[in-house]
DNA sequence: CATAAAGTTGACGTTTACGTAAGCTAAACG
DNA sequence: CGTTTAGCTTACGTAAACGTCAACTTTATG
């Protein structure tokens, strides 16, 4: 019944990241692929996991607070975990995304207004690239 | 007609930011504060682009890419500034931010279905906190 | 069986974005 | 005039997130 366990190349293919990456992930218990004797493999949830971990990372999320978010998305991975913890924690991060999602709305809408700005400028200028006044 | 400039200790003040900070982005080149003798003073201009500095980090831009976008909003600060350059620049931050906008809506989205689930699992467990099956 | 290929564990190096401490200067105050 | 107070420069320190390198093991292969 081993299925779906990926080498450690096959996740660095898959999810475009370095075997150290995966190995750093796991000393910092973001992930816990299994053993075959020496040999990482990694799960199906390891790979969810880790899609979580790359997207927080986009998001500039440290390591440690996706790790915290991570035990929400998986309650139980560990036995010692407060489901009212992660929670929490979770109505947090999710507040914050929810500013992050303000606040970006706004910078691009004021960086459409400067591209839009600029280009106009572009056009008006017959030397393409020059500063204008 | 020396007005609207502020020391360093009221920039921090006002922006939340310690003094080594603020000399750490001028000597980055985020930042052109002019001199009293030795002393920074710190124009409204200044005060716009840490303005936007601080935004772009709080969207995980690095520096040097904020310095860049920071080109396009104050073309004419340096000499030497192709807007064409600066316009592009733009264009590929703003498709970053737009992809980020579409990216985060899904995660706030997957992270409230998650935040449902274990808020159910809590109402239905005598005992909160406690490890669900 | 020799060796190449893939993986492993340390351990030290690197970059980014500042923190922190030492020592100097200049204005302001009692 | 001595001394806080605010600011300056120079320089070393630090945390996060890996990169890189050395040395070893295991598996596959001609």
């Amino acid at each position: 019944m081993s299925e779906q366990t990926m080498t450690i190349r096959e996740m660095c293919d898959a999810f475009d990241v370095t075997p150290r990456t995966l190995r750093f992930y796991e000393s910092k218990e973001l992930l816990f692929p299994q053993r075959d004797g020496q040999k990482r493999l990694f799960s199906k949830r390891d790979r969810a996991r880790l899609k979580l971990i790359l997207r927080g990372k986009r998001f500039g999320f440290s390591l440690e607070e996706i790790r915290q978010l991570l035990d929400l998305y998986h309650v139980g991975d560990q036995q010692h975990i407060q489901l009212s913890r992660s929670v929490s924690v979770g109505r947090e991060r999710l507040a914050d995304m929810e500013r992050r999602q303000a606040e970006l709305s706004e910078a691009i809408a004021d960086l459409k207004g400067q591209l839009g700005w600029g280009e106009r400028m572009l056009k008006a200028t017959p030397l393409h690239g020059e500063a204008a006044e």
